[in-house]
DNA sequence: AACTATATAGTAATTATTCTTAATTGTCAA
DNA sequence: TTGACAATTAAGAATAATTACTATATAGTT
């Protein structure tokens, strides 16, 4: 359970962010922002929308998705697993890990023991049938981070 | 560089899946499942088809894009992250780890020290910039390993 | 209160995926 | 080797997801 307190110092954090970017405090994104962090479930854009049209009737689905986007462009926010594009498929059957690029979106395989032999935690082996575990490291890759 | 042989042996299991699930042997999924293995960039269904259309000029998009999704489901291939369905955000930014259903897609927060603290290879952290790093297992959600 | 860059609603356009249908083809048993 | 037949295909239509456009409205500043 989240405090108040908290809560709170997560509006600060998005009011600051805003600010720093130029960004103008609008009652929608607002409640966008405020209905994002009551989500526990990784929710779509349009799974926000649906939550927030009972508040604000009037709302667009496009003013909740491009405001998701800028969330997560200035680190409000995150894309999990899922970014919306085309499926990506993958021939290597083979246990290893994924370097993603987050700029140009290119996937680049490696290797590691390590990353291999990790222990999935009691918590979930318990609950879960873990069929696959990997390690995802996102960030920019070599020709990216010139740009 | 991979060897003819284990090129030659991968086409064995591609056929032995395919008898295993009662499916067809055609032109189409072989071609399909031959640039497939060339492929080393993760490519959607769309790349494969641009591709394989110069050899096969009258196969649909429907075929490729079908044919890629059978792939996955008898385990030939993998789709990697980012599943071609809607962006999903996640408004928790401190680090933590996900559990992926692969039936429901529910996606299920966890916390772990020892995945909070893998090294990222000199090979990767030398070449790019990596911006986050996080463990993604997936399987069977409770709900879903009963049915 | 007026100004102005940014944001919005409503709509259109684009991209990605899936469905429908009639024709074709791979497989297997005779 | 030859049908029978179920699976697969191409083509086009339909749906889902995302992004773009534009005239109007507004937040933040002066
Ligand atoms: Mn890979
Ligand atoms: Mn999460
Ligand atoms: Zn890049
Ligand atoms: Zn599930």
């Amino acid at each position: 359970m989240e405090s108040k307190l908290q809560q709170n110092k997560k509006i600060e954090m998005f009011y600051q962010r805003s600010k720093e970017h130029g960004m103008k405090i609008t009652p929608q994104r607002t409640a966008i922002y405020e209905e994002l962090l009551k989500a526990k479930d990784h929710p779509t854009a349009d799974d926000i929308y649906k939550r927030i049209v009972k508040k604000i009737p009037n709302i667009s689905f496009d003013t909740v998705n491009r405001t998701l986007l800028t969330f997560s462009k200035i680190g409000i926010t995150n894309v999990v697993e899922g970014y919306g594009q085309a499926k990506r498929y993958d021939p290597d059957m083979d246990i290893h890990h994924h370097f993603r690029c987050i700029h140009c979106g290119s996937i680049i395989d490696f290797h590691s023991s390590e990353f291999d032999n990790i222990t999935v935690p009691d918590e979930i082996s318990k609950q879960f049938t873990v069929i696959s575990k990997k390690v995802v490291l996102e960030g920019l890759c070599s020709k990216c981070r010139k740009g």
